[in-house]
DNA sequence: GTCATCATGTAAGCCGTTACATGATTGC
DNA sequence: GCAATCATGTAACGGCTTACATGATGAC
């Protein structure tokens, strides 16, 4: 899942560790760790592998992107105080390479039941061709339901020992259930749309009836 | 976690490490793994910690609890089948200790702002004097405003870089937020409840009107 | 010159998973 | 007897966290 999160910033921009970590942690919360000691050893991984590799970091601020509101903070800062940016010797910038845009297209593919990554596919999918991005909601639309199905199964024969809490929790795991399906039912519905838009430029009006559920 | 899920449904009944696993799934889903590869381990250490202790399992049907609705699915299997218990020498039943139940209440009160430990937490809470319950439900509430807080502050500077999904994966967040934080003033405002008729037994009414938020 | 911050890395250790090994019981 | 299920464990491995080590830069 680091690799994914990591790939999907690069395809961004070019980024050094220490901002990575930064952005990491935006996208998907403070929480959830990512600290230093797997983010440093997942970049000298995915280099070896050919995903990433070092970009020369010009020692100037030219390096850094300042187009549109990239680096937006930074930037603000350095035009409040009005100083030129630091050299920088230290900092390795990593950019993405085309093996890597492959490997972010795969692990996005990827059938993983886990929720984070998910919520990160989600995250980065506008990398993938509409019909892939797609089969990918499908995919957790039939997860989740799964589970809602496994979660019926299961109230039965529990009566006894089910107090006032336990009731409770399952009453909100299936409304957060339910919640999610409507969620990634509004993604289908949008990427159903772009599908047909692109087939109404190649082959037109023949997916539009097409099957729900 | 592993610890207070085993301590939690051995509260409730003497089990087997087989049956444990399958409550176990039952409780928190069949996903999140929980695998004999780390539940074996997990009783070992906590009999020897003193936690948990082998107890004798009878080697017939006596030795399983058959009163109310315990091991339902079991029971009434035999009653269909209409044959006597196998003698089942290989089980190990592991029952609770009173320091395991001390330990239980540690791990109930403890301060963790891990979501799948709170969920376990909320399955066993009601072992918890209402008070510590409701603390814990604060502390939840403060934690989850926490990250909504972090949430608003994170959506400044970023507008570029954000297409529909991402977009999309954000709102549903913060819904996603919003609807647990309603469900845990729920759980506060039932525990308060409960506060408030013990006082009306032992001190009447000082706490009705205590501060909120 | 010293402290905070930026920045990169390594090492030890925990925790959990997968896979493997073993064996009892029961249906057929 | 043989396969399926029940039942308990061990071993190898991987991934992530915490803590540690290092050093540059810039503020004061």
């Amino acid at each position: 899942m680091i690799d994914l999160a990591i790939l999907g910033l690069l395809d961004e921009q070019d980024l050094h560790g220490y901002e990575l970590k930064k952005q990491l942690a935006e996208l998907i919360g403070s929480r959830s760790g990512m600290s230093f000691g797997s983010l440093y050893p997942a970049l000298a991984r995915l280099e070896k592998a050919g995903a990433v590799k070092a970009v020369e970091a010009l020692t100037n601020e030219a390096a850094i992107p300042m187009t549109g509101a990239l680096s937006g903070e930074l930037a603000a800062f350095r035009a409040r105080i009005g100083r030129p940016a630091r050299s920088r010797r230290t900092r390795k910038v990593y950019g993405i390479t085309e093996p890597g845009r492959q490997r972010l297209r795969d692990l996005l593919n990827d059938e993983s039941t886990d929720d984070r990554t998910f919520t990160v596919q989600v995250a980065f999918c506008r990398v993938l061709p509409p019909a892939e991005r797609l089969a990918l909601f499908e995919r957790r639309k039939a997860e989740l339901n799964r589970r809602l199905a496994e979660r019926t199964r299961g109230a039965r024969g529990e009566s006894s020992r089910t107090d006032t809490y336990r009731l409770s929790l399952r009453e909100h795991d299936a409304r957060t259930l339910s919640h999610d399906l409507v969620w990634i039912d509004e993604l289908i519905d949008a990427t159903r749309a772009e599908l047909v838009d692109d087939d109404a430029v190649d082959a037109p009006s023949h997916l539009t009836g097409g099957s729900h559920q």
